[in-house]
DNA sequence: CGGACAAGCTGA
DNA sequence: CAGCTTGTCCGG
């Protein structure tokens, strides 16, 4: 995976050359075209500079350089890299003889088809084009494309097994998907957790072209791994990306989605609810929504498969397919919720006395705790009661001497809604005390785990207690359980329920399905929560329809389009937006600004209407903002707000 | 972004 | 006024 902060044409890597690229004193080729010459029109890739160029390619580089080839030239008396974004053009603002020679055509870049959708994803997350580029290059030079379609190659013995204890959900999927009704359109699939996608894209791969993402390289290996075997042409990004020139399937983590494709016929993102598959970095896409564009472009089908489908998929989906109830069901383990208001052992203890016995009895096991101290939760020590709004929708935090729910601002004194006791005791336990703890009451080792360790997990330890990392530490567990489901399901974050769902829907996938001996245990004080609700019934269709609509009634994504602002030059920015909305209210009538909040955010949200596209209109009113000269982060569809 | 160049500040 | 910092401008 390449990390996207190194540069493009690291000289020690791709070439002989001295550590210095700037040509210092040497002479740039700058003279009239001459016959076979193009002029081409090219994008630096350096931060910080957006404009965009005319050069000229020599006759001798003619037929290597297209839209899309990575060319190296110079720039103000430094060497750079960039890309070409037009071929023959006619300069604007300079003289035709005047223009400067590229030194190199470095690379093949993105096809056509991706820069024009990699222009249209830099405008719709509102950032920087070079960015987008940089994902959607190859992570080595490649000089030509290999240009023959390579037939398949013939079927090595299938093996049989795809994994262990996988749910053979398999026929319902390959017919969904193959299906007339799925071509060129999209299609939301929920599946079972731990559902076999391999017989589903062994069948789309039949009908052309396929490109596959999915939230991390670890999957898209194996999943290359298993169709290889059964004598499909796969090639994993982003190590062979140049092999989706020749035809098969493409398949790889987020980046994969711009990967090039001969004829693209279906278009799969996996799991498309992780939140993995969003650039972190602004602009801030998401493969499942650049998928989806991809696709419709290019007149293939999409599936947007997940055991927990997203709300976000859900609404973009021409339509939802789901697996048989049985399957479904058959996909979700055995869950066990425990009330901790109601545990002997006490509300603060965060071993349940049921949980310590499964345990016992388990061989390995998950523990989930996340530890993130910002949103510290507060339970009444006379009836164990979470502390929450008086119509119990959010929970409330400890503030100035008072209670105060960061969702909605709502206040009062320090005092219970349920019990009108006073007595209020604060819930935080470190990942550290807590695995010390559990190995007293064990008497076994308790392997600790966090996202920061960066190592994987003590291997002498069948237990492993963590924040959610953990989840990703291993492949199978006899128990995963959530000591304090709580603190995702009622974190002040509009995706809350989503985020709690699919740490479930990972979970699940751990200890296998309802015929496994696996269990997944949830510790929480609202075990009425939809999110719970929902596991235990394996339907994750009882959580969408109550949240669905307190989203719509927000406003919020997919029901609206919402932007972060953040950095030094936030409330500068919000100033500057507040003038150009004033300045025609008619037309910016359906946006809001929220804020400022703790630390100087701001949000802004525009409520869909009608069929119009919200994240059209925002989009035009941010490039119509002025940025000011301080630092200025404006993250389009952020996750964790 | 990063270089060039100008203007501003400091010390003797 | 050399020597250094800070600010502004600009790229084909």
């Amino acid at each position: 995976m390449s990390t996207g902060s190194e540069r493009l044409f690291d000289p020690g890597q791709f070439e002989i050359a001295p550590p210095s690229p700037a040509p210092t004193g040497a002479v740039v080729d700058r003279r009239a075209p001459e016959p076979g010459d193009r002029i081409i029109r090219v994008l630096p890739d350096v931060s910080g500079l957006e404009r965009q160029f005319d050069y000229r390619c020599p006759a001798r580089w003619a037929d290597q350089v297209a839209v899309g080839s990575l060319v190296r030239f110079d720039l103000n008396r430094r060497r750079v890299a960039g890309w070409v974004t037009e071929v023959d053009v006619t300069p604007t603002d300079v003289d035709v003889n005047d223009l400067v020679a590229i030194t190199k055509v470095s690379s093949v870049g993105p096809p056509p088809d991706v820069m024009e959708l990699a222009r249209w994803a830099a405008r719709r997350w509102h950032g920087r084009l070079a960015p987008v580029l940089r994902a959607a290059s190859p992570p080595r030079m490649i000089g030509a494309r290999p240009s023959s379609r390579a037939p398949s190659k013939p079927a090595d013995p299938p093996d049989g097994s795809t994994g262990v204890g996988v749910i053979d959900d398999g026929d319902w999927l390959v017919a969904a998907a193959v299906s007339a009704e799925a071509a060129a359109r999209t299609t939301c699939l929920e599946v079972g957790p731990g559902a076999d996608v391999t017989p589903m894209l062994e069948a789309l791969q039949a009908l052309g072209d396929c490109l596959v993402v999915v939230p991390d390289v670890r999957r898209a290996g194996r999943l290359a791994g298993h169709l290889r075997r059964r004598g499909v042409r796969v090639h994993l990004q982003p190590n062979q990306w140049s092999g989706g020139f020749t035809g098969g399937v493409v398949i790889g983590a987020r980046s994969a989605v711009w990967a090039p494709v001969a004829d693209l016929r279906s278009v799969v993102v996996l799991d498309e609810h992780d939140e993995s598959l969003q650039e972190e970095r602004v602009p801030t896409w998401n493969a499942r929504d650049v998928a989806v564009e991809r696709a419709r472009r290019a007149g293939a089908r999409c599936l947007l498969v997940s055991a927990i489908p997203s709300l976000a998929a859900r609404h973009v989906a021409d339509r939802l397919v789901r697996a048989p109830r049985s399957v479904q069901r058959h996909g979700w383990p055995v869950t066990e919720v425990i009330d901790r208001r109601r545990d002997e052992l006490g509300f603060s203890n965060l071993f349940s006395s049921r949980l310590v016995e499964m345990l016992r009895s388990a061989e390995t096991a998950v523990l989930v705790l996340n530890r993130t101290g910002r949103a510290r939760l507060l339970a009444c020590r006379s009836c164990g009661e979470l502390v929450r709004t008086e119509d119990g929708r959010h929970v409330m935090i400890e503030d100035e001497g008072g209670l105060v729910a960061p969702l909605t601002g709502e206040r009062r004194p320090l005092v219970c809604a349920s019990c009108a006791g006073t007595a209020l005791k604060r819930l935080q336990l470190g990942v550290g005390r807590a695995a010390e703890q559990l190995s007293r009451l064990l008497g076994r080792p308790v392997a600790e785990l966090t996202g920061a360790a960066g190592e994987g997990p003590d291997s002498t330890a069948d237990v492993i207690l963590g924040t959610e990392a953990a989840l990703h530490a291993v492949d199978r567990s006899d128990v995963v359980a959530f000591l304090d489901f709580d603190q995702e399901l009622l974190a002040p974050r509009y995706r809350a329920g989503e985020q709690a769902l699919a740490l479930t829907a990972l979970a699940a996938r751990l200890v296998g399905g309802r015929q496994a001996d696996g269990r997944l245990v949830i510790q929480t004080r609202v075990p009425d929560h939809r999110v719970v609700k929902a596991v235990v019934a394996g339907d994750p269709g009882r959580f969408v329809q109550a949240e669905a609509a307190q989203r719509g009634e927000l406003g919020f994504p997919p029901f609206g389009a919402l932007a972060e602002i953040s950095g030094a030059g936030a409330s500068a920015y919000a100033a500057g937006l507040t003038a150009v909305v004033d300045a025609d209210p008619g037309r910016w009538s359906t946006v809001r600004l929220l804020g400022p909040r703790r630390d100087d955010r701001y949000l802004i949200s525009n409520p869909a209407t009608g069929d119009d596209d919200p994240w059209e209109l925002l989009a035009e009113l941010l490039e119509a903002v002025p940025r000011p000269k301080q630092r200025l982060r404006i993250a389009v569809d952020p996750p964790r707000v």
